[in-house]
DNA sequence: TTGTTCCATAACCCGATGGTTATGTGAATT
DNA sequence: AATTCACATAACCATCGGGTTATGGAACAA
């Protein structure tokens, strides 16, 4: 994959059915086939999801007779709530206001309006 | 797009350019120039990135003359954090040895068949 | 008006991704 | 030994993503 850890965590969250996937296993650990139930996917699917999950470290997986159980591995989503708390500061809204007013001080010519609409 | 905003942002923050921009803009709103500037890309692989990350809310633009700046929107990473935060406890070292126990507790030995709601 | 600056957009390339159907495989069952 | 179960893998397809070069356009300066 060539790529870093923090990027292949991010990228496998990126994807719904791997969010829901890895909330069920939270509650413990299923086979593909428990897995794939709740998903109108097909099982090849359900394994390419299971690939790029363990690819990311967030799933192992073992043998139960003919079965493939994928545990949860949370460690990864550790690294990726800790670059996410650099920014708590600017989500707080206090902390937005003051960050505007630096704004404002650093560049005082401009009264800009920001305009973010969605 | 036709994606959800939580998978937005996770796609968005799957790109270790794009983290950089965003870590950059929290020390103040910048011009793609400036953005630019410390990436071995060109300036429309900027310009792109930067509209990745508009579309998911994560920064707002505004004009100054005739650069454009960019402004860190952190409010869409609080929900990524949340999401990351319901499996604080699965990695948190005795929470996990925890859950180990209770999967073996479920599982005792050949536990055939698992009972699933849906 | 004419440039110049700063950036967006278009058009293209190519590898990655997410889906499919069809088939292979290892472990358990019979 | 043969079959079945649970899943992986292969092959294929369409779309997406990140990159490029080339060009267009808005805002200011001269």
């Amino acid at each position: 994959m060539q790529v870093d850890q923090l990027s292949q965590v991010f990228g496998a969250l990126a994807d719904p059915t791997r969010r829901a996937i890895l909330m069920r296993l939270a509650d413990g650990d299923l086979t593909v086939a428990d897995l794939a139930a709740p998903f109108p996917v097909s099982q090849p699917a359900i394994s390419k999801h299971l690939k790029v999950l363990e690819s990311a470290g967030l799933i192992s997986r073992t043998r139960r007779a003919t079965a493939r159980l994928s545990h949860l591995e949370a460690e990864p989503l550790r690294d990726a709530a800790k670059w996410l708390a650099r920014y708590q500061a600017y989500w707080d809204a206090r902390y937005d206001q003051l960050d505007e007013l630096l704004a404002r001080l650093q560049h005082p010519e401009d009264d800009a309006e920001r305009k973010d609409d969605r």
